[in-house]
DNA sequence: TAGCAAAGTTAGCCCAGCCTAAAATGTACT
DNA sequence: AGTACATTTTAGGCTGGGCTAACTTTGCTA
């Protein structure tokens, strides 16, 4: 493989599936101490039988260890990009709270955009964040002028 | 089927590979009066086989009028969906490209992001470009911070 | 006008990621 | 210990959206 056509950082993608997986393991074990298939499965809105499947494969792929009815924990890699994916996860529904938007519908957008977001673009939502969270002068100009347009 | 169950504006939601399909169809005739199969494939990255079939399915919902052999034309209901899609595209771009990020990941971001974005949290980014393409003050303060932090 | 290259199509295939139904295992209570 | 219920797993199946290989059609040009 010529060095051009390499991917910099070898870049591991995941699937948008597989880091929603990871996430919710994160967020459940950091939140209750352990995840269960019940729950992962009634966060994600999928059945318990695609969980463990899933499961399987995020074992056998390294990312979780996993042993039969017992439970499932975290390898340093699959915390990783369960944390990864939890930061974008907050930082785009802070940014998009501060708005005033539906708490409902800012879900459904992070839940998707969560998964498309390089290192560089984070970096400058986290900034526009904070930006606005510092800065409460500028945030009210700006929710003045969207409702003025809606 | 009970009234509070409905989406509100019968949101009709459409997979990412759909939308994709639908706004390169709207660029290349927007562009250059048409859109060939072959060109669709090459923007997409995907082989004329997989365009070709997924044309016959945009027929089949819609969302084009397909002769075989003898090109593509877009229904309104496609052409509103490509619109929509190319311009959550354009508002993206700008925002991001305003600080200066690399264009191709600017443009991974893009093309992934735009499919999960609701019309409330549009409206929030284009506010933001349209704030700091005004307001180039704060767009300085903001690329230098942001410099400094990487 | 006949041939050829480019474009388009069809057929057959594959994999990710979901599902339901049924079976296996674990747990709590009597 | 026995039994009921919850949880987990297995088996089998389906759809979306991609692929390659082989074909047909179109349109240009010798
Ligand atoms: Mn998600
Ligand atoms: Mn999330
Ligand atoms: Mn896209
Ligand atoms: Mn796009």
């Amino acid at each position: 493989m010529p060095a051009a056509k390499r991917k910099e950082t070898t870049a591991h993608v995941h699937s948008p599936a597989i880091e929603d997986y990871l996430e919710q393991i994160h967020n459940l074990i950091e939140g209750k101490g352990y995840a269960r298939v019940v729950d992962i499965a009634k966060n994600l809105g999928i059945s318990q039988a695609s969980v463990t499947n899933m499961i399987q494969r995020l074992d056998a792929e390294g990312y979780v260890v996993y042993e039969r009815y017992r439970g499932v924990i975290m390898t340093e890699s699959g915390k990783k990009i369960g944390q990864e994916i939890a930061r974008r996860h907050e930082v785009l529904t802070r940014l998009l709270s501060g708005f005033g938007l539906d708490p409902k519908t800012v879900h459904e957008d992070v839940e998707g955009m969560e998964h498309h977001i390089s290192r560089q673009t984070l970096d400058v939502l986290t900034l526009l964040m904070e930006e606005l969270e510092g800065n409460p002068e500028l945030l009210k100009k700006l929710k003045k002028r969207l409702k003025s347009s809606s």
